[in-house]
DNA sequence: AAAGATTGAGTTGTCAATCTTT
DNA sequence: AAAGATTGACAACTCAATCTTT
């Protein structure tokens, strides 16, 4: 793998510190892990309610905000994603009737408001039990409580390097 | 959240175990986890390299096999995708000369055989140093070793359940 | 017919540019 | 000009259908 474990003093600006054995290993267990487990979930959902993980976190997000309203700026931090990602997400599900967008909205003129609609809330209570099937299947069944701990605790800490806002938002809400 | 905690008697087949609240704590940052890493990852190695993780992922994992060779089906259980993806990715790496396929390779006349060209060699070697920083960044930098350990694990375990092969591949190899 | 792999169409995500309001 | 959000072009992924070899 351009071995990543020893240090032939590469050409480089740093003096690149490299990865250790259990690192290594941690590593490409968490990178298979990331390649391999989102299209298990979003399977699932695609299949059973025709939407992706990302969409349900959406309309999941705003089934339990007052009002089932969230700003555009909000969802984005509760879903860890780009501005971007989100506004062609909504306008997906704006098109299904799921949700509506509320532009220059009482007391947030500049933003844009999102709200769930009925259709919306019937889908997300619909989709949630085999939602959470899979997540237990795939997550949970085999974990113990100590580890459920565990899992929280890092994703946490990986959240407050890759999306600080995210984590500062969960660990609010807890 | 089309409430994930409380059991409100659904009109299911089976009588869903919902999430305790630790579990749905996790899930939530597990999942906001799974939608905020990759996209740092990949832009780091689409920046630097010109390439996405899971490509990355292949060329490194050839840049450690015999005669820098593997067949279609081991490079997707090492990635732990799909057929399908894997092949779109490595006529992508195709075009751009860092591999080659072979067909019909003695000992093996059904598969196709990958192998990593000197270019391909080159190009992972120029890209891992900042790929390791930003693994390090990302991750190792903010946890204990202990922790490290915990996240090597919990991979693992999940992997075993979304990838099974890919699970008892990581295993053998480690 | 089964295993190994590829293809093409449709969908989703990314990146940079843009638009609007303050 | 900065904040909030959207757009469009391009790249990557998914799913189902197909192809080839045994």
């Amino acid at each position: 793998m351009a071995d990543m474990t020893s240090s032939s003093l590469p050409a480089d600006q740093e003096p690149t510190p490299w990865l250790s054995e259990e690192e290594l290993a941690a590593w490409k267990a968490f990178v298979a892990m990331l390649l391999a487990v989102p299209p298990a979930i979003d399977a699932q959902l695609k299949r059973d309610a025709g939407i992706n993980l990302f969409e349900y976190t959406i309309v999941a997000g705003l089934s339990e905000m007052p009002d089932r309203t969230a700003r555009m700026a909000v969802l984005a931090q509760l879903a860890a994603v780009s501005a971007s990602r989100l506004s062609h997400a909504v306008s997906r599900l704006e098109r299904q009737g799921w949700v509506e967008r509320r532009t220059h909205a009482a007391g947030e003129p500049r933003s844009t408001e999102v709200v769930l609609t009925d259709a919306g809330m019937a889908m997300v209570t619909a989709a949630a039990p085999a939602h959470v099937r899979e997540a237990r299947h795939l997550v949970f069944d085999g974990l113990t409580p100590a580890q459920v701990g565990q899992l929280q605790k890092l994703c946490g800490q990986l959240l407050g390097t890759a999306a600080p806002e995210t984590a500062a938002l969960l660990e609010r809400f807890r």
